[in-house]
DNA sequence: CACAATTCAATTGTCTACAACTAAATGATG
DNA sequence: CATCATTTAGTTGTAGACAATTGAATTGTG
């Protein structure tokens, strides 16, 4: 137990912690961990319901939504709208290629790259996904306005969190 | 094409999305899927960061943190807490008890549960955690308002999924 | 032009997450 | 008391995420 008395003037000159033990601060970091590590998997399982009928994932309907709103792409370029890298998206574009929604073809131009477009198939799935926003929109049960602001909120945490990560890579 | 000019009024009795068209919901969808599973690996991937030193991983933190707080108990009321099954919390658990930081042993009055205790290592780490929280609550850049308020919202936004997904388990 | 550095996709290995199933123990009911 | 249903962990199979590495193609530089 730390029983100092004496706080570190380093640790509280920045932050809003004054009053607050370490203790509490662990508490704090179960709820928030727990709350927000449930509501990713909630969001998840809703979306795997939303989209049975698509017969494809969540994060294949990522993809989806990229490549019907910005067409063909390079393997590289998904990964930036995604933020993920080749070893998460070469085995999830396979599946997405054997279910015969994408196809996947070296570029002629460079030889590294490979062009991710969507088949007839893949095309056609988009009607159907269309029913697809308003069932998760209701089952947040937020009106617009709030999700906006979710949304909004969410993007900043996650700018605030990659500044942080990039600070601290390994001390 | 569903270009009939009649909305269909089971649909927007009850919900804010008046002169939102099936388009705008797939572009919002899209924004608030990427945005939520963007924040969800951000946080992820600065608590993998933060809790290099202690040789463990994230959801595995989260087992600690209930050990810590609740003592010993068996796993089918740690998946309770922690809202995982045991097809995820057997492997995790058998390797933290290979870590050596719990010790599974199965319980003499009903044999086919397993309690699940911390060993004096796995007690002994929660000194060290005592440093995560702040650096997870400095990576966010809120501050502890925030934070509790971030927390509400999600906690009340996973009810509202987990009750969406009972009333539509399969049509 | 040749060689080194970089880029890009894919692979390997580890760790979740979850559905579906198995096996063992316990409880309930006729 | 014997049989059936339920509870509890664990296993298997599939899919994501990510670090680290590989191999091929391209670019940059001397």
């Amino acid at each position: 137990m730390t029983t100092s008395a004496a706080p570190l003037p380093e640790e509280i000159s920045h932050t809003t912690s004054q009053e607050i033990s370490e203790e509490d601060f662990l508490r704090l970091d179960r709820q928030i961990c727990f709350s927000l590590h449930a509501a990713s998997r909630a969001f998840n399982s809703v979306y795997r319901v939303a989209l049975k009928d698509l017969r494809i994932t969540y994060p294949q309907y990522l993809v989806m939504l990229v490549l019907w709103e910005q067409g063909e792409l390079p393997v590289k370029k998904l990964g930036e709208h995604l933020r993920l890298d080749s070893g998460t998206l070469s085995p999830l574009l396979k599946r997405l290629e054997a279910a015969g929604l994408v196809r996947r073809e070296r570029s002629p131009r460079d030889e590294r790259s490979v062009e991710v477009r969507l088949t007839d198939e893949g095309t056609a799935l988009r009607e159907r996904a269309l029913a697809v926003p308003r069932r998760i929109v209701a089952a947040t049960a937020l009106d617009i306005e709030e999700i906006r602001d979710l949304r909004d909120r969410l993007n900043r945490l996650t700018t605030a969190l990659d500044e942080a990560a990039l600070e601290t890579p390994a001390p």
